[in-house]
DNA sequence: ATATATCATCGTAATATTGCAATATTAAAT
DNA sequence: ATTTAATATTGCAATATTACGATGATATAT
């Protein structure tokens, strides 16, 4: 026991669930809010911004990264990194969908 | 440590992680969609449409009416909820305006 | 009143997440 | 080559989540 029974369940109940666990923390979001509001690709300190320890932070852009919702070079010392719209726009059409799908007729 | 800092982060940033966190659970998708799905409220055997054990879903339930999202009486022999609408809009809304804000000139 | 059906709660085991100190890696600057 | 700055990885402690058996509560049916 203890651990999520992934197998049976859909494939779209198990990718929208994985992504709404990548928001589901708000040190992900301050990070999201934060890179999205940025005029270019940053390459800062979101450490200080953000006001976690530099490994937090850096678990935390990688569960970011995994599902695709950030692109950038991730190499070298200054990491250059930015919202992939792409992939930002396929979550956000996803959500969307998602609370559309409501029965109108209900109660 | 181990315990999400939320005080660190804005109200809006913790709200809208609390919600993702509803979401961040197959079962909690699959029986939102079950029940978005039907005609009128259910007063239905859960259990066997999803496929966990009776507890188990008790919990879930509990996670999604904790944040007000199920609307019904929850007391007596024959439970009947259904989606409450209004929360439902509010949040589809909220998850709409987080990923609108992306800043349109980056990258 | 007793049985039955339905949902909640308790207790607990298994697993996952969060956070950070210590350390490693990498690339640029000197 | 050495230092410095930025990010990643490792290891671990604290906490949270997931799941279910056992049990409790409540309402209807008999």
């Amino acid at each position: 026991m203890g651990a999520t029974k992934s197998h049976i369940f859909s494939i779209p109940q198990n990718e929208l669930a994985k992504a709404a666990k990548v928001l589901a923390h708000p040190a992900r979001i301050a990070i999201l809010d934060y890179i999205s509001k940025q005029e270019n690709c940053i390459c800062t300190d979101l450490v200080d911004v953000i006001g976690l320890a530099q490994p937090t932070i850096s678990q935390h852009l990688n569960e970011i990264k995994k599902i695709g919702l950030l692109k950038g070079t991730f190499e070298g010392k200054n990491l250059c990194y930015c919202i992939n719209k792409e992939k930002w726009q396929e979550l956000q059409f996803f959500f969307n969908s998602f609370f559309s799908n409501i029965n109108q007729n209900c109660c």
